[in-house]
DNA sequence: AAATATAATGAACAGTGTTAATAAATCGAA
DNA sequence: TTCGATTTATTAACACTGTTCATTATATTT
């Protein structure tokens, strides 16, 4: 059995391979510019045989937009730390702007893009490892502040939904040169956190 | 002088072929099978023609997404009856929502797509016509609650782009299947509108 | 060693936006 | 009216894109 074994590790090798050359062309030269063919040449490798390794171009993007998601979760590493749920609640905000602000391709990829989705709905049979992990960190601390009778309480599913709609809408309306019609331009960044913290602060008062 | 009008009445005349032949492909095929060369086909010019009335395909990307806000303008008209104007911004984000999901391919491009906004920041110098109107009537609503004392005062713009931030992030993430993983499927769009609802309320009770 | 399974590739398909060079049509002035 | 200049339209090409098929090379099993 070991020479299965270490065929399913080569493979792993060269899957690995594709993903970090993708990876780096992704930081260093943008979404748009991840092609089959460039990642090909940067391994050294044909582009048809990306094709063994992986089912089409989503998949490869799905895996980038999960390393994307690995990122975000890092970045929220300091929640735990925090014992007041709605504290954890006010930095959770303030962090998924930032990273959205500071990761805006990988914040594309992960909320915008289409392709992951497609790969999921396709392959994954409706799995999204680490995206429902983000979404359950959001959604576990609402619960947790109504248990604390911190917020009103309702639907975990549609609060959590409203608080992640906030977020989302600002974050994507920014990286898309949106809000600058709106608020001027240098007051973009401190508006978008005026505005989640005065949401949160509405949970608590209503 | 009749010779030069007359020229620039033909020229206008042929883009709007253009205009009116990308139109038809949007609406039918989607946004994805908007091409140049479709395009052309359509109105049987050869490729090349269209860059002599439009400097790229952003810009015919940018009068399709203008002719998208015209559309959501058209579906704000039962507004100017209703004389309370929290009244009014209850219905605008109903409309909002509805038309988000009932045109998806114009709502992508209107607030999502890169395009249209790369047109105005290289030529309109940075004019967007019908975008800046719809965006005004939002503001005007929210000034008029703010006059009348209906909700809490304080910065306009502020204040307008968490409810557009809300209201976006809705939309976006129901067109992108972001919201299924979060809300039962067959009960995203009523959420929607019970989140973009509750917005309203704390804007008042606040 | 021969047969089989796996891995990798070259060439091609069918498209994309865009540009430079060229041909056709139209217009203004001599 | 003819000549030269300008505008308009086209052909061909560039440099890409994702993806597939038939073929070759490599490695494994019988």
């Amino acid at each position: 059995m070991g020479i299965l074994e270490r065929k399913e590790k080569q493979r792993e090798e060269i899957r690995k391979m594709i993903l970090e050359a993708s990876m780096q062309l992704f930081v260093k030269e943008g979404f748009e510019n991840v092609s089959i063919r460039k990642i090909a040449d940067l391994i050294e490798y044909s582009p048809t045989t990306l094709y063994i390794y992986f089912k089409d171009k989503n998949e490869i993007l799905f895996h980038l937009c999960e390393m994307g998601f690995e990122r975000m979760i890092a970045s929220n590493l300091a929640l735990v730390q925090i014992e007041n749920p709605i504290d954890r609640l006010y930095l959770l905000g303030e962090n998924y702007i930032n990273f959205g602000l500071e990761n805006p391709e990988y914040y594309d990829l992960m909320f915008i893009q289409n392709a992951p989705m497609k790969t999921i709905r396709e392959q994954n049979v409706g799995h999204w490892p680490n995206g429902d992990v983000a979404l359950e960190t959001l959604k576990h601390i609402i619960q947790e502040c109504m248990d604390k009778k911190l917020i009103q309480s309702g639907d975990v599913a549609t609060i959590s939904m409203a608080v992640w709609a906030v977020a989302h809408g600002l974050v994507s309306l920014a990286i898309r040169q949106r809000l600058e019609r709106l608020v001027e331009p240098d007051k973009v960044v401190q508006s978008m956190h005026e505005s989640i913290r005065w949401m949160i602060n509405t949970l608590k008062k209503a």
